[in-house]
Parts: structure tokens; C-alpha cells; sequence
DNA sequence: TTGAAAGCGCTAACAA
DNA sequence: TTGTTAGCGCTTTCAA
């Protein structure tokens, strides 16, 4: 195994300093044009390649961005990625990504393994499970931003990047009663998560702005999967009978599909929507109605916060808080004709 | 800013040397459990978090591995990625993710970002972009693992991991032929990329195997995209039509099925069958027939390839190259009746 | 414009 | 069982 050459060796071979290679590397201003291309063209020669380690360890800066998400597997989730990379490429900065698999544990484990990569910042989305945030505390306290999108908490006092959830309940509820529905579910999730007591809220106003009773049977509180939304649909269309319902994600709303599938309500009979705009929600048939998240905008939002913080002296100088607007998109499981 | 506690704290508030606390906090056997239990304590009471950069400058050890695919968007990485991460941390490692957005040059950055960050290992799966892999020499070089996986070059000498390609494409052929299929057609990459003409080779044989021709307009090559499929679908319906399609992954399929719905020619009318199982397969009208890749197996394979690499004391000692037997899910749109 | 030298926080060989 | 000390490869202050 052939030795690294570090920035000695290129020193070495010109008879200069290692300073003057650092600097000469470093775009550093006061070095002459001869000597910095001799560095550079030795560096190529001896097949050099920074150690950011050693650098970072110095430097105090790694360069390196921890996202900590519930999961990269929801399309939602990867697409936020995706846009923060892309708006934080151009500055230098890298993105490392921790899964927290909806558990507090590995969310606690994940501050911990970030900050001990000596991350330059923070982005996380909270667990399902999670209600203490007391372990984000230390990012804070190393005065290292923190950006808290979509699944957030008000415990914290950091820059947030949210939908505004409440509205997303509302208009996909007021979507329901545009469309002639007139006895609306809503099947979601048991746990005290901000987001999805929002859009609970959010549908109960405009229930009772339109002057419709809101029926404590049609509001079911499970989980949020596939199966729960077959689960939560059987429920619903056993007794009082709504002719439409909303689940709290994309993949009930499919598993409510199903369901009415198979009991011969096929929406928009019944119709559903649901929140997410995941992948296949375009292609199922019918193609599902849903609330848009606007990931890329949000990615896009966390990465501009990132490198508004980091350009202040004090990240926390001022905490912003952004709200994207929700929008609809209209598919055939809610196009109720007559 | 409050100054990050060292072992340098922790040894002067014990009045003990910072070798006996680097030797007490990772588990040195050599210690006196006064000892230890002294400086774990402290090292809670003054807050200490470990500087992973310093010890990794100094062992030589990250700890962490760096995976490169072309997107996390794309379900099958995605969970490869998953797998890969539940394989690799009971052992301590780290994955940090870089895509590659099927772009070469990307994936060049990849390579020696990840190096610059002095991972220990780098596994990859290649852009549909690459043919020179030279790239990734510097990796093995440097002595340090490559795996590759799914999208592989045999021009590296390195373990991989692979499905057998050439058997996907015959299975898929051979389904649509049990199923009463007779002239059956491929909609895939132009590209000139292993995994896709091994599938397209494996066509050919089960097409010849059954005596079928091999119709050269019945061969479709562009791109693998949903506006591939139902481009590919269309031009093949306009002459010589086939009676089935398959489509190089199921983002093409989903094309033609939609293609094909809409000129009322709705599979399995004519059969559909994809590759890769996406997360919206299952749930499309009709349900999409695919080749399962073993997503799963696969991270897990490269996980214990890896592990396997470093126990040996060189990496390259000898190359195993894993071969995993890929499986047909059958859904409605292969299901003709009669 | 360049050099000398200290040190980032940790590990580990050697000594005691 | 513990201490001493020399670095890992780089940046950066101070001096020349």
C-alpha cells in the first residue's frame, strides 16, 4: 500500500515550505503566480488529494451537513434531500443523511453521530415518536444551526421550514364540499404529531365554516399505512356512511381505495384524497387526489435558511419561520360528476 | 460560544494524563475500574462529546463508508441503501450517501469527495452515463474496499454484487410466453449499459429457445422514462404490432400501460412487464407484472462483502463476485385469460 | 512573498 | 496500571 502524499510531500519536491503549499492549494492571495503553479503542477504529479480530515480538524469547518429524516424511502423525504444538496452544492457544503426510521432512539443516536462527525449544521424532520426534544439542545448550545422542517416542534427555538398544515386540512376538506360531497371522513393518525393535528383542524373548520356537522364515528385515529387505511375504510363504511373520506397520507388514501374497491364504492363514488403527492398517486387508478407538500420548495427553503444562519455572526440572531402554502391536485378519485 | 470539552478537560479536573482517559473511554482492558468509572463519569458531568475527526486523523479510521447511486429517488436504491446501513451498524460504520444523478461527472466528484473525506470503503453502483471507470482506481489504490453493485463494470477488478441480468430478461420473456404471448416486443435503453442488454440478450434467447423470430422492429431503443414507455408503445403499435411489450424498467412500463389504455388496447390485452418492483407497481390499474431485484438482499450482500474485505489484510485478496437469481412477481397486467 | 512553528483533539508506542 | 511524548495532515499567526 503506496504512501498518501500530503502537502510534505509536495513541499519536499519544490525545497518550499508546507505553509506556502497550503496556501498556494487554499487560493490564498499573496503568493506568487510561479510558485502556486508549481505547487499545483506537482500536486497533479504526485497524485495529491487533500486530506479534509486534517483540515476540518483545524479548521473547525467541516464543510459537512447532517439531514436527519424519519426515512429516505418516502419519495417526499427523498426530494427534500435532493433540492437542500442541490442548493448547498454551490457554497461547498455536503449533505450527510441519518435515518431515524421514525424511532426517538435512532433520532437521539443521530444528533449524537452527527455532532460527533463535527457537522457544520443540522436539518431534521421529527420522528412519529418523538415529543422530548431536549437532544437537540447541544446543536444549539455548540451554536451550530439548526432547521427543523416539516415535522417540527415548538419546544425548540430554531428556524423552521413548514407547510401550513391547517390549511392543507381545509382545502382538501373545502375541495370535498366544492365537489358536492357532503358526509366527509377523515382516517389518520392516533399520535399528538403537529402536522397531522393540523390538517385534522384544518378539516373540522371548514366542516363547520360550511355549516356541516362534524361527526366524532367519521374521524378515525390509527395509523398511517396502506394497511390502516383498508382498516380505517372498512370501519367507516360499516356504519353511518360518509361519501367521502381524507386520509392522512397518500399510502392510507391508497389502502382506502382498495377497499372501496373491493366493496364496490369505487371513488370518486366515494371520494378520497390524501396528502403527499407520492409517486404512484398519478398512476393508481383511480389516480388519487392529494394535497401537494412542495418538497422541492421546502428543500430549497432549507438550504437558503442554512446558509442565511451560517452568514449571521450568531445563527440565532433571528429565527425565521417559513410557511409554504399548500396546493391541491385534483385526480379522479374526488372529480364527482353531477 | 461555550469551548467544547476535550479529554484534556476531563484529565485535569481528574488530575490524571489524557492517555489514561483516551484509554478509559474505549475500552482499553488495561484500566483500573476505579479508574474508568472516574473519568465515564466526568466525562458526562463536563458534557464531553468525542471529536470522531481527531481520532479518525489519527487511526486512520472513519468508520464510515460512502455508497454512490445514481438516485435515492428510485425505490430500488433507496432500499438497497436501507439495507446496506442495517448491515453495517452493529459494526460501527457509517453510510454517507452521494448521488450520482447518472451524470459521470458526478459520480468523478463522488469518488473523491469521499476519498477527501477519507472514508474507509466506497460502494457503487454506476451511472447509465459511465464507460470509463478509471475513476475508480484511486479507491483501490489507496487500498481501500470497492464494492460495486446492481450497474457493474467488468473492467474494475473488484467484488460484486449482481443480479444475473441475462436470466431476468429470460424469465420475463419466458412469463409472457407461457401466458399465450406470441409476438412479443422490447421497449428499452439505447445505452449501451451491462444490466440492460444482458436483460435484452435474454429475451433473444428465450424468444429463440421457444422458436419464436427476433424481430428487429419488434426492438424498441431509447430511454427508460414513463414518456420512453408511452413513446416506445406507441411507435410499436403503429405496425407489426406486438402482443406484448416489455419494458426495460417500470417507470417505462407504467408508459406504455398508459399508452396502451388509452389507444383501448388495456393489458394484459396486450401483456406489460417491467423490472424492478417500484413502489408504485403494485398498486397502478392494471397492476404491473415486474422482476423483483431483491433490493434488499442485495444491501445485505454488500454489507457483508465489506465486512468481509477488511477482515482480510488486503482487501483485494480475493474477489468474490455475488450473482443473486432474480424472481418474477405476477400481477394483472401478464394475467391473459384464455 | 515565504518560512517557522504551534496546535486542532486524539491515539499509541514506549517507558515507568 | 498509568504517564510521556510524538505525531496524524493541515491551517494560521507571527516574523522575516
Amino acid at each position: 500500500m503506496k504512501k498518501k502524499t500530503t502537502i510534505y510531500d509536495i513541499a519536499k519536491a519544490l525545497n518550499i515550505t508546507v505553509s506556502t503549499v497550503s496556501r498556494a492549494l487554499s487560493g490564498f492571495p499573496a503568493i506568487s503566480d510561479t510558485t502556486r503553479k508549481a505547487v499545483v503542477d506537482m500536486a497533479k504529479k504526485l497524485n495529491y488529494s487533500p486530506n479534509k480530515l486534517a483540515s476540518a480538524l483545524k479548521s473547525g469547518k467541516t464543510y459537512i451537513i447532517g439531514v436527519i429524516v424519519p426515512s429516505v424511502q418516502a419519495h417526499f423525504f427523498a426530494s427534500i434531500i435532493h433540492c437542500i444538496e442541490d442548493g448547498l452544492k454551490d457554497s461547498g457544503y455536503r449533505v450527510i443523511i441519518y435515518q431515524s426510521n421514525e424511532s426517538v432512539e435512532n433520532e437521539i443516536n443521530g444528533v449524537r453521530t452527527l455532532l460527533e462527525a463535527q457537522v457544520d449544521g443540522i436539518m431534521a424532520s421529527l420522528s412519529l415518536e418523538t415529543t422530548d426534544v431536549s437532544h437537540f439542545n447541544e446543536i444549539i448550545e455548540q451554536n451550530k444551526p439548526l432547521i427543523l422542517f416539516d415535522r417540527v416542534n415548538t419546544g425548540l427555538k430554531v428556524p423552521t421550514i413548514t407547510l401550513d398544515d391547517f390549511n392543507a386540512g381545509y382545502i382538501a376538506t373545502k375541495h370535498l364540499i366544492d365537489k358536492g360531497f357532503k358526509k366527509i371522513a377523515f382516517v389518520t393518525t392516533a399520535r399528538q404529531v403537529k402536522i397531522f393535528n393540523d390538517r385534522l383542524e384544518g378539516y373540522k373548520k371548514a366542516l363547520s365554516d360550511h355549516n356541516f356537522p362534524v361527526i366524532n364515528e367519521h374521524i378515525v385515529l390509527g395509523g398511517l399505512s396502506i394497511k390502516d387505511g383498508r382498516f380505517g375504510a372498512g370501519k367507516l363504511m360499516r356504519a353511518n356512511k360518509p361519501d367521502a373520506i381524507i386520509a392522512g397520507d397518500d399510502f392510507t388514501a391508497l389502502g382506502v381505495i382498495q377497499k372501496l374497491k373491493e366493496i364496490n364504492e369505487t371513488p370518486p363514488e366515494i371520494g378520497v384524497i390524501g396528502f403527499a403527492n407520492e409517486a404512484f398517486s398519478a398512476y393508481i387508478t383511480p389516480s388519487l387526489s392529494t394535497i401537494d407538500q412542495h418538497a422541492a420548495q421546502m428543500g430549497k427553503e432549507c438550504a437558503k435558511m442554512f446558509l442565511k444562519m451560517i452568514s449571521q455572526q450568531h445563527p440565532y440572531d433571528k429565527i425565521e419561520h417559513v410557511v409554504l402554502n399548500p396546493s391541491i391536485i385534483e385526480r379522479e378519485s374526488t372529480d364527482k360528476r353531477g
